[in-house]
DNA sequence: CTATATTAGTTACCTAAGTAATCATTACCT
DNA sequence: AGGTAATGATTACTTAGGTAACTAATATAG
C-alpha cells in the first residue's frame, strides 16, 4: 500500500476541517464558499458552467446554490434558455466578499506556512501531475 | 486565493471516486477498505485506536465499523474493559483480502503513473509538511 | 414537420465526514 | 466508599459528495 494517497486524503480532509472552523464566523462553509469565489471571479454562470468548472457532478451544485439562494448569497433566474438557470451573486455577497477573502488569506497563509516559495510551485505541479 | 489548496480538494475528490469505482467488483467503499486494512496492519483494535490512527471522529468509525460487521468482513466483542469494542478481522476477510490488494496495488499504480519515484519522495514529504 | 436525441436541471437515495449531546463504564480524589 | 471526572461508544442531525432515474426544453435527422 503505498501512503501517498492516504497521505493526500488526511491532508484533505483535515484541511477541509480547519477551513469549516475559519469560515464559521461568516456562517459558511468550505464547499459554499468555493461556489461564491467560482461565481465572482466569472460573472454570471449557468449550474453547468459551475460544476463543469469545479469538477463535481450537477446534483452537488444543484443543493449548494440552492443552500446558499435561500441563505441570500446568491440569486437565480431563467437563461435565454429556459432550461438553463443564471446564478449570481447578490449585493450582500458582494459587500461581504473582502472580509471573506481576508479570511481565507489567513487561512491559506497558516496552512501553507511551513512551505517556501519554491516548495509551493513545487507541490502543485506534483499534484497536477496525479 | 492560493490555488494549492482547491487543487488538493479536487484530487482527492477524484482520487476517491476512482477508487471507490476500482473497488466496486469487492463490494466496498474506499472508507471501508480504509478500516479493513488499518486491522489488518494493527490486528484486532478497539474503536478509538482506529479512529485515531485514522485520524476522523468516532461516530465516523462506529458507523463503517458497524456497516462492515453486518456485511461480514469484520467481528466485534467486549473488551476486558467493558466500555471497550474490540474489532477484528473476518476468515472471509482474510481470505479476500489478496485479491483486493491486487486491485488497490493496481489504482495507486495507476494514480501515480505519471510519477518518478523520486517525484513521489518528493511530493510525501511536500504534504507531511501542510 | 415530426420523431428522436441531447442537454439542463432536479429528485431520490447512498456513502463519508463532521458536531453536539447522551449513555455506560471506569478512574480518580477526598 | 461515594461523588465527580474522564473515557469509549453511540445517536441524531448536518454538510458534501456520488449514481441512477427522471422532467422539461431544445436540437437534429429523416
Amino acid at each position: 500500500m503505498n501512503p501517498i494517497i492516504h497521505e493526500l486524503f488526511q491532508k484533505s480532509r483535515l484541511l477541509s476541517k480547519e477551513l469549516n472552523q475559519a469560515l464559521k464566523k461568516h456562517d459558511l462553509f468550505a464547499a459554499q464558499w468555493t461556489v461564491i469565489y467560482c461565481i465572482f471571479q466569472h460573472g454570471e454562470m449557468t449550474l453547468t458552467q459551475i460544476w463543469k468548472y469545479l469538477n463535481v457532478e450537477a446534483p452537488t451544485i444543484t443543493r449548494t446554490v440552492n443552500r446558499l439562494e435561500q441563505m441570500g448569497w446568491l440569486e437565480t433566474r431563467e437563461g435565454k434558455d429556459r432550461r438553463e438557470k443564471n446564478v449570481r451573486l447578490t449585493e450582500r455577497a458582494i459587500v461581504e466578499l473582502a472580509e471573506i477573502s481576508q479570511t481565507i488569506i489567513q487561512f491559506e497563509d497558516n496552512a501553507l506556512k511551513n512551505l517556501t516559495e519554491e516548495e509551493e510551485k513545487l507541490l502543485m505541479n506534483l499534484l497536477k501531475k496525479i
